[in-house]
DNA sequence: TAGATTGTTAATCGATTAACAATC
DNA sequence: TAGATTGTTAATCGATTAACAATC
């Protein structure tokens, strides 16, 4: 259908993609029609360079001293990015996290639906939290396959990180997103992506100790 | 003291790291005293080599066909991520999201301690959240300012993110970890990072698109 | 027209991967 | 000793940054 499988599209581009969304989505809703790589650039405080390349992997095409038209950049980087198509998912494990990820509005602006929610504590099981669902884990496996889900959040406790990732395989999910710390076994077909809050933390700290260091110095 | 400004780590070995860490830290627990690269790297599915060289920036020597001792490497991790130095935080916006962080109990493992939470809400303020006090926002910057904290944590709607940053800023935090995707405006001296969801998203739904194209391919 | 901005090619920078000698 | 593993240097790969012509 498209040119998704020849575009080559860099991890960092990736990352930085939703952002653009996020803003010239929040520029239509002003009421404006163009915006400039340079103008992105200095409202995320990135090079310019950078964002005029980003635009460019979209396909969008821009206008010299005008811009891009901002509703088709949004098409654009909503192709790009593949979302829409894959925007169904389940979520197991019910605790804080599991809680704030259904509830977290932000995942309709970005056009994922989490279906329902999975757990094994019969107290939580058939009630709702945030308007979902919450499945006996019993039925994971099956849910998945018959509603062709791609995608399965794992925010269990870490222990149970595996145990769950098979089900969710069995079930045909195809990306995991995997919010323990667990290292997850996974057929080669599966995607995973880690998300490390300590990672994350990592760098925050080594870029405030770096900055108090160039202060010390001068 | 250290040569912890010498030592230039990459990103990507930050964020690897405290994977490496958590792992070696559970051998411990099973009474394992050595660990080698080639462990480590068959147990994340990652490439030996690049283990090998994350493990020789922290600065801890192995022994060839012994490995390390893992007691000597969780030093060493922790001396290069700078845990236990800046390791308490307050976190401002106590909704679903706050709270599942407040809950996380992942932050005890990787020396990170929330000291208090805020928001403006006045029924939450003077309650307890996971055993964290909850605070007025009007008393945040005083209190970052009092205590010395130097990371905050932003957890509130996006819209309100950048007046939370500045009182943060005003309280003379150097850290801000930002869970909202506004992009803020901060003075040089202040590290930001941002944690972006749709991002990692973005990436997996990437990933999973590339295996598919793959079998179609085949 | 003049100037801002795009699109693209080239140069730099940094991280990953490869190769191999040293060593326990 | 033999073989696994470290430590380090070199080669490759990929992303960022720079430069500049094209164009509205």
């Amino acid at each position: 259908m498209s040119d998704d499988v020849l575009r080559k599209v860099p991890i960092p581009v990736l990352r930085r993609m939703p952002q653009y969304y996020y803003y010239v989505k929040q520029l239509l809703a002003d009421g404006e029609t163009h915006v400039s790589a340079t103008r992105v650039a200095e409202h995320f405080y990135f090079d310019s360079i950078t964002v005029r390349k980003d635009l460019a992997l979209t396909g969008a095409k821009g206008k010299p001293k005008k811009g891009f038209v901002i509703s088709e950049l949004i098409e654009k980087i909503e192709d790009l990015l593949g979302w829409g198509e894959l925007d169904q998912v389940v979520l197991v494990g019910c605790g804080d996290l599991g809680s704030a990820l259904l509830g977290y509005e932000g995942f309709a602006d970005y056009g994922l639906e989490i279906l329902a929610a999975f757990d094994n504590d019969p107290d939580k099981v058939g009630t709702k939290i945030h308007d979902k669902a919450v499945l006996s884990i019993d039925k994971l496996t099956d849910l998945c396959y018959r509603m062709q889900i791609k995608i399965g959040i794992i925010t269990v406790p870490a222990s149970a990180a595996q145990s769950v990732a098979d089900r969710l395989v069995s079930g045909g999910v195809r990306g995991i997103w995997n919010f323990t710390p667990t290292a997850l076994k996974l057929p080669k077909n599966v995607a995973v992506q880690q998300q490390s809050m300590a990672g994350s933390l990592a760098v925050l700290v080594k870029k405030i100790k770096s900055k108090l260091d160039e202060e010390e110095q001068s």
